[in-house]
DNA sequence: CGCCCACTATTCACCCAGCGAATACCTCCG
DNA sequence: CGGAGGTATTCGCTGGGTGAATAGTGGGCG
């Protein structure tokens, strides 16, 4: 499901100054308060990579009321990898990557049509449950244009995903036969 | 993102018979043209997952015409799992794991206004253009019906894409300078 | 004073996912 | 007979991701 490609994130948010581990994962919580959630482990593992790699360099430790600490900094090649990355126009949809699209073609496989038929229904429930939940967000007086934005983009997608569940209940029966032929 | 939940999609395939690896990896590539690419490594990995946990189990080798070949077949379990699979309802969208999204958040971050949009208005013409190549492959009349869902998929995603890219442009100011708050 | 708790900061040990190369074994065709 | 090509599987390595463990510090509390 990817990648939201962890590494370049992580570039990004040192571009704004040198950090250590703890702070990053802290910083990407705030900025990207509604991604997929980042473990503290991943920031390590990902920021030895991205040593390994020269994209970052450590910054001298120290030790401030708490544990050892290595600061990280980013390097020459570790910014211009950033606005190499930023610059790069990303694939739009090379393949077709949904559980939702997968289910669906696995359930006419080996169950029948009412089978999956049941199934669009019940999704199409619970996405239209989560459509007025992520309204309820952007209507809410305290949300940040960030919120706002981030809540935008799942409930375009959420859209998508129903307007697909419509046609597609409508051709199920017909899709079907032809996996079936 | 991982996740299109290949265990499963394997036992779905399954449970239209018993088969091995290399029919199975056949299968999904006829099933699921347009799904991520599967590895043949992955499919005999994933299979030695299933079998380890009981999902499925050796019915036997042969060798008909070629090297040996063990054919697999789901067990109890798992078919009781694969019906499981199918009657859960995916959560729709519980965080936005798109690197569209986590790449404009980075470019307000690290750079300006005008950079974030350019950006917008670059990945706004991949998407338009790639949105023309699916239109297309639906009109083909040689088109199966597997392929227009597929594709009316991607369009439908696409299109979302498409319009948080817009409403985004008409914010990226105003964001920006909430960032920068 | 002694103790536990919470916060900061990092490390470790796994597992799954994905990819390419390598290895056989067979058939067919020239 | 010798190589091309399809069949079938295995291997090694890297990266992504999770949860537990470790370790030091400061503050509150009896």
């Amino acid at each position: 499901m990817g990648g939201v490609s962890t590494p370049h994130v992580l570039l990004g948010l040192l571009a704004g100054g040198s950090r250590h581990g703890y702070e990053l994962k802290r910083a990407h919580d705030q900025r990207l308060p509604r991604a997929r959630p980042l473990a503290f482990g991943q920031v390590y593992a990902t920021l030895g990579r991205l040593e390994r790699d020269g994209l970052v360099a450590t910054a001298g430790q120290d030790r401030a009321s708490g544990p050892d600490r290595t600061t990280y900094e980013l390097t020459d090649e570790g910014r211009s990898t950033l606005d190499h990355w930023l610059s790069a126009v990303e694939p739009p949809m090379p393949y077709v990557a949904s559980t939702l699209f997968a289910k669906v073609v696995v359930a006419l496989l080996v169950a029948d049509v009412d089978r999956a038929r049941s199934y669009l229904v019940s999704q199409r429930a619970a996405h239209t449950a989560r459509l007025r939940e992520l309204t309820a967000v952007k209507t809410d007086p305290a949300a940040t244009l960030n919120d706002v934005v981030a809540a935008d983009f799942a409930i375009a997608h959420l859209d998508a995903d129903l307007r697909w569940l419509h046609t597609t209940l409508g051709r199920v029966a017909d899709w079907h036969r032809e996996v079936h032929a």
